[in-house]
DNA sequence: AAATGAAACGTTTTT
DNA sequence: CGTTTCATTT
């Protein structure tokens, strides 16, 4: 049932309407009902797109609208910004080929490795990983200045280096190229290069608005559509690291005429006494607009409880306690943290009580080196060029690093005709297929590289007539490893889930497998521990038969792949309680809530706030965390570190709360 | 250029 | 604590 103020909004005519939403008013069922209208009205659904920051989300409200509508909710466009950018451009080029931060991180890094700053200035430059940043960062929010003009005017004291950093943005984006590869980033970009490519759309609605960056805000210009429909709220903006501009929200009202502003004050989700404190607390950052909540839940209001532990240790087992004690479901419960080292001491805790609970982000499955070669082994199948993907796969072969591999790759490109698979499967007989590095050695550049070394070394291989087994360096493991790639990528198959599995069974995979049993099983004097080893074997198999059961819900074996890239933070595993950062609890709600680690230094995480962040912005952070509760909220914080030997005052926001002097 | 073992390092948040 | 980097040997 709605309210007349959600009703209002739901009503509103087609133009440009704002929804303010503070935390537990609906925000959900209003856009929900907002959609319902649209659909009952006569819009088509595939007129319609829902922009929302997960698809978590996006696919709960379809969820909703699906009890009403039938499989038609189904067509709605929805997604996150990224995942439907993807949708849009696979229609334009149905080969895309996402690439995991980490590994582009990877591959600035290893062009930024090949600069020397040392002449230029006695600054020393930024490292490669936060130069990544920057420019990511720099992505998300400039489109007038170059990177080096944004950088420079940044940090002044960089402005000498500032045309470096340039050149090695350049180069990046140049290789990203070259090797077939995207990042987030590039999915928006691509669209609003594209923008004709889109169809217009009679209602766009966005949730989180407030979350909105500078690109998406430019996504959103380039979009036609006759009605726009954001939905947010100023308070709970918390995403200003990657560019999340509080001006977007703050200024619609000048950038679009008419508007029609809609605010929802009713709030159905926590107790009086939980929304008094989050507001005590708000109310010390400056107001763009006055907030009036009025609370609607009424039932077993509980004060909120200040948790104070002498060390970090007896915080975490003390929490435990509580929830072990408590009469509230597992999964109704949430622990909340400002920074995700705090995951870690909880988790332990609860284990060892023997509550069960699940973890969202942190161990990211593609983090897992067997999980990564799966994916790896993938996108040599399916990305006709890709270096990093090839060089990861070959460092597991003995006798091969990222040099050799990088020289094979560069051969089988050549043989291929631009394509690797086609280089280790119908290669050009080429004389001499390293001739780039013969040019380099005539410049004096490198070391020679030897005579080639003869095809015939190699035995049994089915790919003895390929010109890059004259590689002179190639070792009998490097050549069986290329000839278990080839027969891998002779496979011609359609579903993912025979991918997996036909990668699961390769040659390459059991081999890497093994490799990493044994690692992980080793000894401080280096001889195996059998248990651990076959208890790797097993934790390994269970890993890959995972990923073959994810990939039955998929039939296109690109979409499967780039769905692990861009959802791979989303998934959960497990039951019980639920661990989250605040940055993750975004727009969920439980009945019981603990916030953690409520220390000065640690949140507000005040090196984040030196380096740029804000205290707002911390101060946003903990009203989203103690507005995820309903009924029941602990505020935690430890006095002092044992291992680290840290005193620790309580955190300021809890004065602002009134809960200690 | 690769493999191995020893030492240092560092820890923000997400699509 | 586990990963990343460095130094040494082959």
């Amino acid at each position: 049932m709605l309210n007349p103020e959600q009703l209002a909004a739901v009503n509103a005519p087609y133009g440009y309407n704002l929804v303010i939403a503070s935390a537990g008013t609906g925000k959900t069922s209003t856009i929900v009902a907002r959609i319902a209208r649209l659909l009952e009205e006569g819009v088509e659904p595939q007129d319609i797109l829902l922009l929302t920051f997960t698809n978590k989300a996006a696919a709960e409200m379809i969820k909703r609208l699906e009890q009403k509508f039938g499989k038609k909710a189904k067509d709605i466009e929805a997604g996150t910004f990224h995942a439907v950018s993807y949708r849009w451009l696979k229609n334009i080029d149905s080969r895309l080929v996402l690439k995991q931060p980490k590994e582009l991180k990877t591959l600035f890094k290893s062009i930024y490795e090949r600069r020397d700053f040392s002449q230029v200035t006695e600054i020393k430059p930024y490292a490669a990983s936060s130069l990544y940043d920057y420019y990511s960062l720099y992505q998300n929010s400039e489109f007038i200045k170059s990177f080096g003009e944004w950088i420079a005017l940044k940090n002044q004291e960089h402005k000498e280096l500032a045309p470096i950093y340039e050149d090695i943005v350049l180069e990046y984006e140049e290789l990203k190229n070259r090797y077939g590869f995207l990042s987030f980033n590039d999915l928006l970009l691509k669209i609003i290069e594209n923008k004709n490519a889109i169809k217009k759309f009679k209602e766009v609605l966005v949730d989180e608005y407030q979350d909105t960056n500078n690109l998406q805000g430019k996504f959103i210009d380039a979009l036609q559509f006759d009605s726009l429909f954001c939905v947010g709220d100023y308070d709970q903006s918390i995403y200003a690291f990657n560019g999340a501009n509080i001006d977007i929200i703050a200024t619609f009202k000048d950038r679009y005429h008419p508007v029609n502003v809609f605010n929802l004050s009713k709030n159905y989700r926590s107790t009086k006494y939980i929304l008094d404190l989050a507001n005590r607390v708000i109310i010390n950052n400056e107001r763009i607009y006055p907030k009036n909540l009025e609370v609607m839940n009424r039932k077993n209001a509980i004060l909120p409880k200040l948790l104070a532990f002498e060390d970090l240790y007896a915080q975490y087992e003390g929490v435990a306690a509580r929830i072990r004690a408590s009469l509230t479901p597992r999964n109704e419960i949430a622990v909340i943290y400002r920074n995700n080292a705090s995951a870690d001491g909880i988790e332990a805790a609860l284990r060892e009580q023997g509550i069960g609970c699940k973890r969202k982000g942190g161990t990211n499955l593609f983090d897992l080196k067997e999980v990564k070669a799966i994916f790896d082994l993938l996108a040599i199948l399916i990305n006709p060029k890709d270096l990093l993907a090839f060089i990861h796969i070959l460092e597991y072969a003995k006798g091969i690093g990222a040099n050799i591999a990088k020289d094979l790759y560069e051969a089988l490109v050549l043989c291929g005709e631009g394509d690797l698979k086609k280089g280790l499967l119908n290669p050009k007989d080429l004389k001499d297929p390293f001739t780039k590095r013969a040019r380099n050695y005539q410049l004096g550049l490198f070391d020679d590289l030897g005579q080639l070394g003869s095809k015939s070394r190699f035995q049994g291989l089915s790919i003895l007539d390929n010109p890059v087994l004259k590689h002179p360096k190639l070792s009998q493991d490097g050549a069986l490893y290329l000839n278990e790639l080839a027969k891998l990528l002779r496979l011609r198959l359609k579903r993912p889930q025979s991918f997996i599995e036909h990668i699961v069974d390769s040659f390459i995979f059991n081999n890497i497998k093994e490799q990493l049993a044994q690692q992980r099983a080793k000894r401080k004097d280096g001889s195996i521990d059998p248990t651990l080893y076959n208890e790797a074997i097993h934790k390994i198999e269970r890993r890959a038969a995972l990923i073959v059961h994810i990939a039955k819900n998929h039939n296109d074996i690109y979409k499967f792949y780039n769905a692990m890239v861009l959802g791979s933070s989303e998934m959960v595993q497990g039951e019980g309680v639920n661990l989250l950062t605040i940055h993750a609890s975004k727009g969920l709600e439980f009945k019981e809530v603990y916030v953690l680690d409520l220390m000065e230094g640690r949140f507000p995480n005040l090196k984040l706030v030196s380096k740029g962040g804000s205290i707002e912005e911390e101060r946003r952070l903990f009203y989203v965390a103690v507005t995820r509760a309903k009924e029941m909220l602990y505020l935690s914080y430890a006095k002092y570190d044992r291992v680290k030997k840290q005193e620790f005052l309580p955190s300021r926001f809890l004065q602002e709360a009134g809960l200690v002097d």
